[in-house]
DNA sequence: TACACTATTTATAAAGATTATAAAGTAAGA
DNA sequence: TCTTACTTTATAATCTTTATAAATAGTGTA
């Protein structure tokens, strides 16, 4: 359960637990969209009345710095927040073909507007990070 | 020179041309690093000391809309401007094949993560969108 | 060249997101 | 249970960006 394994993340790390966390995190988890902290805020309302909107800016902060959740900026007014997942892209080393895992959430907002730009209904996009591998590098240096 | 391409579209595209439009246009052409809105706005107090804030940042919308500066947003406080050159992805149609060109702005901070991240010297990325063009759609709700 | 029409600029205020601050509260180990 | 340092809360401040309305100035036309 991704829940049980984020919290024992920020118990490793030293990050106490509170119930404003668990919530938050698990607002997260079982969010399919990608929450702004405002929709964060407004969602745990209810369970919690008193929660001031610096505790979420600050929890996700401190998320973030774990590596729990990425922080988007889609270049709208706020960033949105994603709970690190699985799906990911490629980068490859162009000098020796070394392919490592990338993750990053999905690039929904670019497959929308493609949809609203040239009318095509999208299925789905593929995407590949180039670059020299830090060992490569160190080789040309020499 | 590209002040002069650039002007031209403006006139192409019936966007009146004004002395602070021209300044911010040769600004950001000559200009090697991405400035903020605000950046802009310094760099022309001394030439136009009466100049709003606001006028920088509605004139970025106009070119922008136009197509000749793209906004990009690293996830820092404000977003950065950038003069457009020729990046474009492509929309790809599963259906017949065709390909319509795609102008989207801001992956540099998907580069930007990926080099953060793996500690690979990014140099590019490659990204596809794939989907039905709306004749093809058409074609296929009969 | 002068005129008229409308887009643009300016100045200001407002909105919205995020951060800073200080006091009150609480998680977690001894 | 007790203690201490970390968190939360409440509030205000900051910063970026947009909205508004009056003044100004481009541009086509006569």
């Amino acid at each position: 359960m991704e829940l049980k394994e984020a919290l024992d993340t920020l118990k490793d790390t030293g990050v106490r637990i509170t119930p404003q966390r668990h919530a938050i995190l698990e607002y997260l988890i079982n969010s399919m969209s990608h929450p702004t902290a405002d929709d964060i805020y407004k969602a745990l309302e209810g369970k919690f009345p008193n929660m001031s909107v610096a505790t979420v800016y600050n929890n996700l902060r401190v998320f973030r710095e774990v590596g729990l959740v990425k922080e988007l900026t889609y270049g709208d007014a706020s960033s949105r927040f994603d709970f690190v997942t699985t799906h990911h892209y490629h980068v490859i080393c162009e000098s020796c073909g070394k392919i490592v895992d990338f993750h990053y959430p999905g690039l929904d907002e670019v497959e929308h507007l493609a949809s609203h730009v040239t009318g095509f209904k999208i299925s789905h996009h593929r995407m590949e990070i180039y670059g020299t591998c830090p060992e490569c590098a160190s080789k040309e240096a020499h």
